[in-house]
DNA sequence: TAGATTGTTAATCGATTAACAATC
DNA sequence: TAGATTGTTAATCGATTAACAATC
């Protein structure tokens, strides 16, 4: 029988896999063929232990001592790991600034991801398109979304709309959303989510700003004193 | 002799801190006063434990057995440990899709970053306005920053440009970097960073779907066999 | 008072790092 | 061969959770 090892991920791993394809993908185009893991770790400020253990959690290969291991097979592995590799259709509900911004950036197929055409309430921008991708009226929404077996769906409507959206979301059949908008959404068990939280990473870009400045200014005080 | 205590903030701290003044807010707007950890722990799917550890960690007034913890002194205490209560002038470089999207964002004030202006090389932007918010050409960044005595740095240039401009602004002053350009900078020991990586996102929420997906096709085939 | 809810101390869990033998 | 670099087992570290006495 097969055993399908349904490895359990962690948050923390899953984080640090895009970087290594970052950084891979810049070696390969350096027309490097190995790495090792000091450098891919020296490179992304990691362990290099870490480095290992992760990747031998990916990959199919193992590693080679004294060479290290093979660039385009790492990138292979954690590509199709991530499901980089099988494009996943979406859709976006919120025309707006950032709904815009997110349609005409053209680097999310890299990661898989395939916004297909957005959904909006507004008349002035129902009709018109962004980056070749149509803007319908919401009301179409669940109709294409179910027609076209659609799973993903992305949010970037104000805040307050948020939660119906993510409802209507959920009851036309989608199962994972990215959400921009700046609050909790509750969904059902079986749905993914994942909030795209700004307030939370200022938050930590704030915290260790203010521990440097006050360091500074410590040292300073010190050197008068 | 005052001991400063200088707590070591848990990234995962953090990342929650937000959270927890999200909800605070709306609690507050509900007219309430009071609100316990089971609370605030079942809104946002934490611990209680952890919400009340989290809570003591960063609160100067203690909750009351049976009544919880004042919403308002919560709000104010998450505020200030997080530097929320002093605004933090920023500017911004690349004033592209997503640069004007956040310029255009004014929620960012209640987090206490003000991007003042921003920077580009685009003569077609240079001189023209978003959200009130001049752009101005990269070659006045070095000499406004100094000026103002600014800390704060956004990065939204396309990532060959990244290191470059991180590198222009550490010259200039800039201590704290937003970094939105997908891709890694080295920047020196005492300059803090925050890379928004939406790889990373995605990659966790392509994860939770394929998951999910592989579990309710399990399950279906369960029931046919 | 009785019960809800706090804060703290101890136990558990998971992730990171260290040590080291295996090997190309 | 000698040395670099791997993968693994054990130790450490930190964060989360459990247990429970304190108290409003």
């Amino acid at each position: 029988m097969i055993e399908l090892a349904d490895k359990k991920v962690s948050k923390a791993i899953l984080m640090r896999l895009p970087m290594y394809l970052r950084s891979l993908k810049n070696h390969l185009g350096l027309e490097e063929t190995t790495i090792s893991s000091t450098v891919l770790a020296d490179e992304l400020d990691l362990n290099s232990i870490q480095v290992r253990k992760d990747l031998a959690f990916i990959s199919t290969k193992a590693g080679k001592p004294k060479m290290g291991f093979v660039i385009a097979d790492l990138i292979y592995d954690i590509s199709s790991f991530l499901g980089y590799d099988e494009i996943k259709d979406a859709i976006l509900v919120g025309a707006g600034g950032l709904g815009r911004t997110l349609m005409s950036y053209s680097g999310f197929e890299k990661y898989g991801l395939n916004i297909l055409m957005a959904f909006d309430l507004n008349e002035k921008v129902i009709g018109t398109e962004v980056n070749g991708k149509k803007i319908f009226h919401l009301s179409k929404m669940q109709e294409i979304v179910k027609r076209l077996n659609i799973k993903l769906g992305v949010i970037t409507v104000p805040k307050q709309y948020a939660q119906q959206i993510s409802d209507l979301m959920v009851a036309s059949g989608i199962k994972g959303i990215w959400n921009f908008a700046p609050t909790i959404i509750k969904i059902p068990e079986n749905i993914a989510i994942k909030n795209e939280d700004m307030a939370a990473s200022l938050a930590i870009l704030s915290n260790k700003l203010t521990i440097l400045v006050r360091e500074e200014t410590e040292n300073k005080n010190k050197t008068i004193i």
